[in-house]
DNA sequence: ATGCTTGCAAACAGTTTGCATCTAA
DNA sequence: TTAGATGCAAACTGTTTGCAAGCAT
């Protein structure tokens, strides 16, 4: 299997690279659409799967459906439950869980993933006004 | 709004409360239809979110579909990543994480949840006879 | 020239919803 | 009696796939 660099492919990868704020498949393709006014969404999803198989970007499946991310190294991540919005968590990888988790249950454990859930600073604000 | 004890209510939460390995809304349905030939999957949906909201059940975000849960403690995971099958993980819920994240984010975080990804044993095993 | 990629549309999975009917309280 | 609950089918969201045509190598 070779790798070609097609034009949509480039561009997908430079939509991901170009956004910090964990954008959905929908959103790549609307970045994209501004550049190409032809290119399909099932482009757009092949290339998404495409990039992450290569490890090129990564995806945090969040609900509502997966977001993707420039970056490599695992990280938690914040869910506002409100708008959606999702950032990085500061909290540090606990790789000794893993190794934990594995002798517990007998899985081999790849790695885990943590998804806190809260309001964003700007839903706090809103709701408040609200109430 | 008052709480009404239909039949099919009762099914769908006695399906839940008797079983341990947390099901698909497929699943449930599938158990449910055992006793009733005529319930319809979308009173199952709605009874599932209807008893997720009255913190009857919990909810788990896995790759492929929510699966739901008689325990109503926040914990952990394990979802392997060959049958989909998901087991709770031995892991303690790290509180203190939560108060981390909302002093680092300014974030409101009402609790986080992590999945562990890996091979269950079975799934280690038929691996090792494929390759 | 070869075969990976594309665009399109259709298929798909999981879930939700509109509406007339039914039923628990 | 009546508001909440049901069953059915249709709608919906997010995503994948079959296929003929296109293009990178």
């Amino acid at each position: 299997m070779q790798r070609r660099n097609t034009r949509q492919r480039t561009l997908v990868l430079d939509a991901v690279r170009n956004r910090r704020d964990h954008p959905t498949a929908e959103d790549i393709y609307l970045d994209v659409r501004a550049h190409d006014e032809h290119i399909s969404r099932a482009t757009v999803y092949r290339n998404l799967r495409f990039l992450e198989g290569e490890r090129a970007i990564t995806c945090v499946k969040a609900p509502g459906g997966d977001r993707f991310d420039l970056r490599l190294d695992s990280h938690a991540h914040v869910v506002c439950t409100s708008c959606g919005a999702v950032i990085d968590a500061p909290a540090p990888y606990d790789a000794a869980a893993d190794a934990n988790v594995a002798a517990g249950t007998g899985y081999t454990i790849t790695s885990h993933s943590t998804i806190f859930e809260g309001l964003c600073p700007a839903c706090q604000r809103s709701q408040q006004k609200t109430r």
